[in-house]
Order: structure tokens, then C-alpha cells, then sequence
DNA sequence: TTTATTTACGAATACGTTTTAGTAAAACGC
DNA sequence: GCGTTTTACTAAAACGTATTCGTAAATAAA
């Protein structure tokens, strides 16, 4: 399917000069007005896309970003997507969407490929699994890449993300507050930024409270949902904890349904609050306290940044902002 | 940021033409096993990674294909890529993605500039608001599209659906046969083949059944949220079904918000099932009854049948399968 | 008027790859 | 042995655009 209108119909039909058409189509100054209207009014007429390739080859710009994520089966990720392409596409961009699945490789793959030249720039929320930590440290300086949500330690790039110590904390207090005296974790992304914080702020909140804390009272994250249901019913079984916390979506689920098992109610039994940006958690039996980021917003930014360094404005780490959660109360910790 | 190692890099590198060194990398039959073991060595030795552009440009093909949805914080069309990167993934293939926003010209503007030669091929899920029907008839036969989920009538391309019908009319049947009488309609995709289908599922087996039926059972959807939650409180309150089919997932939250509001009782004073891929529909206040649309596999269906066309692999129309959904019955449609 | 500058364009090249056409040399057939 | 085919390669063109450099004409400055 050769392009049936290029430049060189549009110059042919205009008796002009394929570079002057080209300049045209750029709105470029060295072109007269009359040349320019003619030219784009010709384009239009005949449906004139330019060849995307060629540009790309010849301008080494592709108006293209790469935006790699563990998943997208996730409320989470799902409205970053969204915050990305609503100033991706004001800015005429184009977006291609990678997932991981939490796989570190693939992660490896897709970013070793796409130094080839096929994107502008790349937005990366890391896989839980990530340990390549040297890989992302040489990519940085290989191409524009703005860091979201979930990030690696001690790199030099960009990073937006909420603010996960402060966030937890107050959940963890927000529980103490409502009675909770033994506040099991469930942690997840281990390996990252994201969860070091979290669960820092969990313990500080307990350590603060004088509060029984204890490598037994958390439960680490498992690729394996069944394991990670287990894992959880053993916890609660064998500690007996009367809050939870859970630092990702995919974990609070579990508690519900291991509580529905053990026949405890929530929150009576036990208090649960959890990372989520469940647009059901109000909905649910019962409703969920949840520690909510701003997706859309984490979205929004990362693009937005990824754009200034393309655009090579200069600006300062300080402008990079802390989104801030929001915590929202409802029954899983409400008041017996 | 030019390409630091390209073919020219290897050739000289190896004393050999850039015609040899691209055939070597694409397995051609012209070239020696001992030669193209060099180069693929060597281009290993060095990263060396095609550069997109210059070979979309050559060849006419991008290895890209884009998909084209209303939204993507969704359950259904999250899973949807899923089962569509995974496809496309084992092809090498990336995947672009467009969000429409329900919005019919936005949906227009994307396609057009796809005609570019950006992408080999398109999925879509037309939005709800599409009326370009003339435009996606003229789409079809310049670049090879699949259709999934959400198809336009009358139009000769490939269409990936579920059995709408056939599921609707089923879940209907399960109102009728939990005693419900009175069973409202919450309508949407009005314009599509999807929406119509399901509702004449709803309206046969009121049929068949000898039950009331009407239009002022029925609610249309509409963008503004408010304006729904408006509609199904006026519906609840002026007519007083019994039972509510919802046609897709965004209607039914606000059912139970309004029975919430109403003091009504799921399912005592009405039963409720949508048409979901909610993964905390059990969960719910009380757990609801869905449809559920098999969504990844609807993706991966799509995917599969573009990419049969863009291997000019022979099919047969009868070999499109009509996917089946899964009617999961729960407490909000359960006995009283 | 003469010279300098600006304006508006064209010719040509480059981007990096793929592919066509052509060709020595090797292998084969008889 | 000679002619034919096969093998393995090269040179060159092409994909469609963007850009550099050059220049004739128009305008401004002197």
C-alpha cells in the first residue's frame, strides 16, 4: 500500500519544488504566505498525511512516547494511562503502552529495544521484580525517561510519585486512632522506592505509638494469588491482628474474602485499609478505607515533565512535585 | 541523538556491503551461513538495533498496530489490551493506543491520521456517540481494522463480539425466574450493534415471558453522570420495578447508590444484574449478579484475526467465533 | 544609481534501511 | 571439457521527508 499523496504530488500539482512544500507544511519563515495558504490548501483537499516514517528517519523525532507498566488490568495504572495521553495528546504525541507483567526481563527488553530510536522518551512505573538496577542506570542516560508511581533507588532521573511515607503513616495512625493495638502489613514491591517508604511509614507510625511491631506481622507480596491468600489466613489466623494494612489493591481483596472464611467482621474483628484506587471500595462489604493516589494527576505530571525535558526547558528538581494521597475513611475501619 | 551502530557500522566493521549486512540480519536465503553468523554476532557485540523508521520507511511496514478504545479505566477494555499485547507481543508487534473518550470525532481525527502508514492495522471498540458510520466504511478499505466488542451495523469487516444477545436474554430470564415482574432496562451503546443486541435480548424474553415492557421502562445512558443517577433514581421511584438489567457496568454503581438513598433493599425490593468485568463484583454490598464478557479473550480473538489479515492468511468468515459470556449469579439478583 | 540586505524559493543531500538487478566464482551435469 | 545452474555477494536505487546551501529577484540603504 505505496502512499498514494506525498510531497512530491502536492509540488508536482503546485509547480513548486518538493522542499518548498516540505518548508511549507513546517510553517516555515522562508516560505511566503501565498506559497503556504496554497500548499495547505492543496493538502487538505487531497488528504495529505505525511509519511510518519520518513519524518521520524529524516528529523530523528518520532512525536512518539513509550509508557512501560507492570499492568493494566488496574485502576492504578488505568488512570495514569489516562492522565498520560490527555497531555500526550495535546501535544500531538502518540503512545505505546508495554506491560511487563512484573517481569524484570521483559522490562529489560522492551527498554534495551527502544533505543533503536522508535520513541522520544519513555514513562516507566518499574516491575515489583525489578533488580536490574544498573540497566535502568545506563538507560537513563541513554534516553529522556520519566520515572512514575514506582521507582528505583539512588538514580539520577525524574521521579514522580505520592507521598507514600506520609500517606501510610497517617493510615497506620488513622488505625491506632480507631483502636487498633496489633497492625499487621502487607508488603509489597520490596524491591522499589515505593515500598520502602510505605512500609517505613507504617513503622514509624507504631514505633511513635509504642506499638507492637514485629517481622511476624507482615506478610510479604507473592506472584502467587493463592499463596498470597494463605499467607494472609496464616497471618491473621496465628497473629490475630486487629488491623491491617495493605500497601497494594491486590492485597486487600484477600483479607476480604479470608475474613468471610474465618467468619470475622470487618471491622469489628479486624480494621482494614488499603492502597487502592478501587472506584467500588464504597461499594463493598463493607466499604473500604482506602489510601487513594492521585493516578490521573501522577499521570499527568510524569508526562508533563517527560515533555520539558524533550522540549529542553530548563528546570529545577524542586519544581518536581509530592503528590499527595488522599486518605478516605470509611467502614473497614470504622468504629466498632 | 543519531544512531551510533547501524548496518553501514557492521558492514565496514566486517568488510562487507550494507546490502549483505541487511540481509544477513534478515535471514536471507542469499547469504551464507558463515556470514550471517558474523553479522549477527557482531551486531550482538555492539547492540546494534535496526532503526524503525528507516525500515518502516523501506519497507512499508511498522510492526505496530493501534488500538482504538472509548476508555481504558475500565475493566473490559483493560482486559481487552491484555489479551491484545499478549497477541501482539509473540508477533513483535507494538501497540499504540487511542483513547476516544466516547467522543465520535475524536475517533475520526485518530483513524484519519492512521491512514499515515503509522500502523499495519487497527482495533477498535467504537465509541457510543459514533454516527461516522460512512467514514468507517470508507476505513475498511484502506487499512485492515477488526472491530471488537463494539461494532457498527452493516459494515463488511470483522467483528469480535460476545453473544449479547443470547446473554442478555438469559440474564433476563434469571430475573423472571427469581419472581421478578416489572424488570427495567438501562440502555446504552443505543447506536451500536452491541447495545441494540442486548437489548433485544432484554425485550424477546420479556416477550416470550408475557411480561410488561415499555419505553418508560427504560433508561437511556447519558455522559453526564448526574443526569443518570437523576434518571435511575426517577425511574426507581416513578415506576417501581422490580428488577433492573443493566447494560453496562457504569449504571449499575449508581443502582445501588440510589437503592442506598432510597432505603431499598438488593434483592429484596429489586434485583439487579450488569453486565461487568468488576473484579469486586463479589464483594459488593450485596455481590453482583454479572455478565460477564470474556474480555481477554475478546482482545486476543481481535488481535489474532488482524493479524491473520495482515499475514493475507486465508479464513473463512464462519471460523470468527461468537465468544461466549459467563452469567454469574449472586446475592443482588439471589431468592429474598 | 550602486551596493547591501532580505525574501522566497530550488537543488541536492542525508536519514538507515530494504530490495532489485547484476555478476564473479563455485558447483554441477553430461 | 564446456555450458549451465547455483551460491554469495555488491552496487545502486528507492522509501518520503527535512534541511543545508546557494541564488535570483525584490527591497532597502547609501
Amino acid at each position: 500500500m505505496r502512499q498514494n499523496v506525498t510531497v512530491k504530488t502536492l509540488a508536482k500539482e503546485l509547480n513548486i519544488s518538493i522542499g518548498t512544500v516540505s518548508k511549507a507544511l513546517n510553517d516555515s519563515y522562508e516560505i511566503s504566505i501565498d506559497t503556504k495558504q496554497k500548499v495547505l490548501e492543496l493538502a487538505k483537499k487531497l488528504k495529505y498525511e505525511r509519511n510518519p516514517a520518513a519524518s521520524n528517519l529524516r528529523s530523528q523525532k518520532t512525536k512518539t512516547i513509550a509508557v512501560i507498566i507492570p499492568q493494566i488490568a488496574n485502576n492504578f495504572f488505568s488512570l495514569a494511562i489516562n492522565g498520560i495521553e490527555e497531555i500526550a495528546r495535546k501535544r500531538g504525541y502518540h503512545v505505546l503502552i508495554y506491560l511487563t507483567h512484573e517481569n524484570s526481563e521483559t522490562e529489560t527488553a522492551f527498554t534495551e529495544s527502544l533505543l533503536s530510536g522508535r520513541v522520544d522518551g519513555i514513562l516507566i512505573s518499574v516491575s515489583s521484580s525489578t533488580e536490574n538496577l544498573e540497566h535502568f542506570r545506563e538507560l537513563v542516560k541513554k534516553i529522556p525517561l520519566v520515572f512514575f508511581d514506582r521507582s528505583i533507588e539512588d538514580i539520577d532521573a525524574i521521579k514522580i510519585t505520592a507521598d507514600d511515607y506520609e500517606s501510610t503513616y497517617d493510615a497506620t495512625v488513622h488505625l491506632i486512632n480507631n483502636g487498633c493495638k496489633k497492625i499487621a502489613y502487607l508488603y509489597a514491591l520490596n524491591c522499589l522506592n515505593t515500598g520502602k517508604r510505605r512500609i517505613a511509614g507504617y513503622r514509624d507510625a507504631l514505633k511513635d505509638h509504642q506499638l507492637e511491631s514485629g517481622e511476624n506481622l507482615i506478610v510479604n507480596h507473592n506472584s502467587d494469588e493463592d499463596l498470597n491468600y494463605e499467607n494472609i489466613k496464616n497471618l491473621i489466623v496465628n497473629q490475630k491482628p486487629d488491623g491491617v494494612i495493605s500497601s497494594i489493591e491486590e492485597l486487600a481483596l484477600p483479607c476480604y474474602y479470608v475474613c468471610n472464611e474465618l467468619g470475622l467482621k470487618i471491622p469489628n474483628d479486624l480494621k482494614i485499609i488499603s492502597f487502592s484506587n478501587l472506584s467500588t471500595a464504597p461499594l463493598l462489604n463493607p466499604s473500604l478505607s482506602t489510601i487513594t493516589q492521585p493516578a490521573f494527576e501522577i499521570g499527568r505530571e510524569a508526562a508533563g515533565f517527560l515533555f520539558k525535558i524533550l522540549d529542553k526547558k530548563p528546570f529545577d528538581m524542586d519544581e518536581i512535585p509530592k503528590l499527595k494521597s488522599t486518605l478516605i475513611k470509611r467502614d473497614s475501619t470504622g468504629p466498632l
